[in-house]
DNA sequence: TCAGATATAGATGTGCACAACAACGCAATA
DNA sequence: TATTGCGTTGTTGTGCACATCTATATCTGA
């Protein structure tokens, strides 16, 4: 037998440093993004650490990413708290969110290629897959993951980076306000449908910039339900 | 006398480990955007430790964040290098600059207060006080200068702070070209005491729409200037 | 009974020693 | 001579013990 390097698993990936990193930071984040993580919540680096099977030191630079990304914050002596979002305060981000997803229409368009095709099948297949009571965290994953592949119509590597990172900050609004029955999430669901399919029309067409418009729409929309959302249930009080 | 917390020095700040943190983090920043460090180089953790007077545990927590900023790469067992920029491979970015320069005079903008139009003043002296043979590094500095003032012109947290993390990852790009000869510095200072100087006039009348436009299109032309300053050093070849 | 000082517990931040890894040089060999 | 293998060296990544800090509970005295 030649040399075989540790291959830690089935197959494949080594398991860099980088990728342990990677793999984290993305769960991590999946969880506060659909409130597994509910804001205020204390995290323990010992107990994230063990977890994962690491000691704190890696850990720790996770959680200093996701600091630097606005999900969390870190006091010395008392503890790294998930940061809370409130719907007032976001609408500066909500604002800007508009602009960028026209500009993923203007600013360097590409077309959908085969994988994207099929990725947006499922997406849309899920989509019309959920029954008359959906799974709120299930429903919020895929909004998620639609976003991502939106996220694929255009080349510019920083607006990409840039929507995404807004989208993380600003995606657990919209769960939150279903939790608090500040929007009813039958009609969430109808209005989801309505979009991916609107969207997959404009791109079928090949018209990117206006597929950004219905997104940009959308958001805007989304946006307004919450806000409505509020007074509706302070003036029911 | 009554107990007085450990004041570490003259007056003041307690150097709480955020305050060292943010020190650290804006001086490397600074450093590497006034091309101190030019691209490429190697930056030693041990060495910076050393010249802040303290261990490399804290330090890699600023170079991850600089990493995260897209400033410098780290490689495990090699090393941690500066990044090196590209004109052409910044085109996206900088079209991206050119929308939300734009933005910061449509969304949220806030007029000056006292305090800013004294910082105006003193960039404008500045702009102005700058001799035949000026120096690329000081005048780069004033360059950063007016363009972190220039964002405290819209209240847009998320806005104000995208528009600096691409301003720090394309700024070293102006001085690498003054340096190679592709820019005629004395040009730049002119341009820019123009560009100040407008920006000013646009800024008395209140209209900060128009403020924004203007610097708008300065980035979009120094990014021109840049462009046509290595196709002619080619055809000059 | 209440106000204030103090001890305690538990969290994040820091320093240091070592592991993992990559680049380089050098020598042995076909 | 070219090439392969290995040891050396220097770097980043990790683990652990300890320092530092904050919130809470407890004790003390009026």
């Amino acid at each position: 037998m030649t040399a075989v390097p540790p291959d830690s698993g089935t197959l494949g990936a080594p398991a860099s440093a980088r990728d342990r990193f990677d793999r984290m930071h993305a769960l991590l984040r999946t969880r506060i993004c659909l409130l597994d993580y509910a804001p205020g919540t204390r995290l323990s680096e010992e107990a994230l650490a063990a977890e994962f099977g690491t000691s704190r030191t890696p850990l720790r630079r996770v959680l200093a990413r996701l600091e630097g990304e606005g999900l969390v914050h870190s006091v010395h002596g008392v503890g790294t708290f998930v940061t809370d979002v409130e719907v007032e305060e976001l609408a500066q981000t909500y604002r800007l969110r508009l602009e960028l997803a026209e500009l993923t229409g203007r600013l360097d368009p590409v077309p959908p290629d085969a994988a994207l095709w099929g990725a947006f099948r499922d997406l849309s297949a899920r989509a019309h897959g959920f029954g008359p009571d959906p799974d709120p965290r299930a429903f919020a994953e895929l909004i998620m993951d639609f976003f991502v592949a939106l996220m694929r119509l255009t080349a510019n590597e920083p607006l990409r980076e840039i929507c995404e990172r807004l989208y993380f900050r600003t995606t657990r609004i919209w769960l939150k306000s279903v939790f608090a029955r500040r929007l009813d999430l039958v009609e969430e669901v109808d209005v989801f449908r309505r979009e991916v399919d609107d969207i997959l029309r404009a791109l079928r067409i090949g018209d990117l910039a206006s597929a950004a418009l219905i997104q940009r729409a959308h958001i805007s929309m989304s946006f307004e339900r919450m806000r409505k959302g509020v007074s509706t249930t302070n003036s029911a009080l």
